[in-house]
DNA sequence: TTGTAGGCGTTATCAA
DNA sequence: TTGATAACGCCTACAA
């Protein structure tokens, strides 16, 4: 192939009849007083002349500093983690400061994704066990959301906790005193902490009883396994899913077996996707407030605090939003 | 912020009792033969000790080569887009290269999102139209997918023309004659193609009528938009979509309107989500090859191939998956 | 108001 | 087998 080499600032500069560092600083916009409009006009002109880019490269090794920040992610396609990412980018806009996205999981299951080594100045992780992200981000500024607070760095929850517990106490206080429960099938914080707070809110409620399930987020897999769970004798009569997908699968599941929703079956989603809306009936799901979370991600990475001090302090709310999916179990 | 620099090479050496170079060698595996082995374990240790990482940046300025590619998309959450961005990581992996994503487009519709400035080998575009992209990756090497192949530079594409024609050809079959439309509110090639294309068929259909309708991809204007297409008298007796998710809310309105999926009404979708299989029926859909694109698009950007020259070869097949949802319409 | 010079951390060439 | 040295392109202090 061809590729001819750029122009560099040095081009610009033997175009324009000036020297290198005139051209730098009429670039970087930082001529005021110091270059003569008239010149400053003339680098201008030679740099668009020659379509002239500045190698960034070059920039971020000289200022030490990338410009770019990583949000790492499990899956691309959760809208979850599309939320969130509005929330990033947004926030770190006023920083001047861009952002790249990059999902470990692959979405067919097939093993993880490689991640990039690339020139950055922080990582945000959302949901990854610090395991996998400690080593590979060795030496970077580094927020990591939805985690355990029990990493090294800045770490900044949802309280995921009391959300499953609400849920659970929504199911209980409609009358419900069998659940199903759909598990993520993925070794994370988030899915613990939640399977946690769920026992601990049963262990409140005797009497009430919990029928485990997990499932990856392979929608085959999912409508198998819960179909399985609701095709027995003494079925729950609620199914608490840790993902609205799960929920969808639920909705098919329970169709198939001759099951109405909520009439025979009550269900749960979590996080409010806007797909809960177009389900029917609607789907009542725990919001987790996922663009919040990135903002405030950007503002512990970017922002004045210090960084490996453990945030452990309030986890940002969650709401139960009750919509038409969950009603009182069926006489028996 | 204390933020102590990370050690660099140089430290290493001292740390080694060696020189940089030797650091060098070692550490980017090319020493066989040209350092002894114990001199190069001293090095590992030293490395290791100082938790030593190299500086991007420096290595990317003098190697001209970033080792990372970015995958610029509309929106995150399609999954459409993930299963490209697999096709695109798994091929790139082969090459060495990293690769990071960027949507275009807010989740929420609020305006675009900012593009990243950062240190690229190349891009690769995807459903973006070029005016958008042109400016800001310029000097880049640049591959788009699924876009106008009048483009400067490669151009890879679906055969969603073809794909369109096979859906517009199975609904006309089952003997509808007014088939309502669910267009993508944004300006794209690969949505002003497949317009194009539904108006080219159905010209060799005489007497289909088209009722068209432009929904942008929110959840609640899509169901507003074909609820207040479907509310009418002389409603179509078939739903064309660009887009599953758009299928997805016509279940939801035709439900709301009493009208059953496929007596009343078919539905086509486009994409073959995962979803696809979730919804009740199952959605007769256009499969579109993400994967396939993805790598192809990886390959034309990394392999052998020249850039600068417009491919606009063959097209990757599209494939109409023939689901529960399309029927013939109901008597009149 | 403009130019010169030095260095960011890395890799590659070449001499020892 | 190893080490000195130069260069990648940029920014900036300081000199002119």
């Amino acid at each position: 192939m061809p590729e001819r080499s750029r122009p560099t600032s040095h081009d610009v500069a033997r175009a324009a009849g000036v020297s290198q560092s005139t051209v730098s600083l009429v670039l970087s916009g930082r001529w005021a007083g110091r270059v003569s409009e008239a010149t400053a006009e003339r680098v201008r002109r030679s740099a668009e002349g020659l379509a002239y880019q500045p190698n960034l490269a070059a920039r971020a090794l000289r200022l030490e500093r990338a410009g770019t920040i990583l949000l790492l992610v499990p899956v691309l396609t959760n809208p979850f983690f599309g939320h969130l990412h509005m929330g990033v980018t947004r926030a770190a806009e006023q920083h001047e400061i861009g952002v790249v996205v990059c999902p470990l999981q692959a979405e067919d299951g097939s093993g993880p994704l490689p991640l990039p080594r690339q020139v950055l100045d922080g990582v945000i992780t959302c949901s990854i066990d610090d395991t996998v992200s400690a080593d590979h981000l060795h030496g970077l500024r580094w927020v990591a959301l939805d985690s355990a607070p029990a990493t090294t760095g800045t770490v900044l929850n949802m309280d995921v906790a009391d959300g499953m517990r609400q849920s659970v106490r929504h199911l209980v206080g409609l009358g419900h005193r069998r659940l199903g429960y759909i598990r993520a099938d993925r070794t994370a914080w988030t899915f613990e902490t939640r399977y946690a707070a769920v026992l601990e809110e049963l262990d409140r409620h005797p009497g009430v009883d919990l029928v485990e399930m997990r499932s990856t987020f392979l929608m085959a897999d999912i409508k198998t396994h819960i179909t399985e769970l609701l095709d027995v004798d003494d079925r729950p009569t609620a199914l608490l899913c840790e993902d609205d997908n799960f929920a969808l699968a639920g909705y098919r599941a329970a169709h198939d077996l001759g099951l109405s929703i909520p009439a025979d079956l009550s269900v749960v989603g979590c996080d409010d996707l806007p797909l809960a809306r177009l389900l029917t009936p609607e789907l009542t799901t725990l919001r987790l407030p996922a663009e919040e979370l990135g903002r405030a991600g950007v503002e512990a990475l970017l922002g004045g605090q210090p960084t490996g001090a453990v945030h452990d302090g309030v986890p940002l709310p969650t709401t139960l939003i009750v919509r038409g999916s969950t009603a009182p179990p069926p006489p028996r």
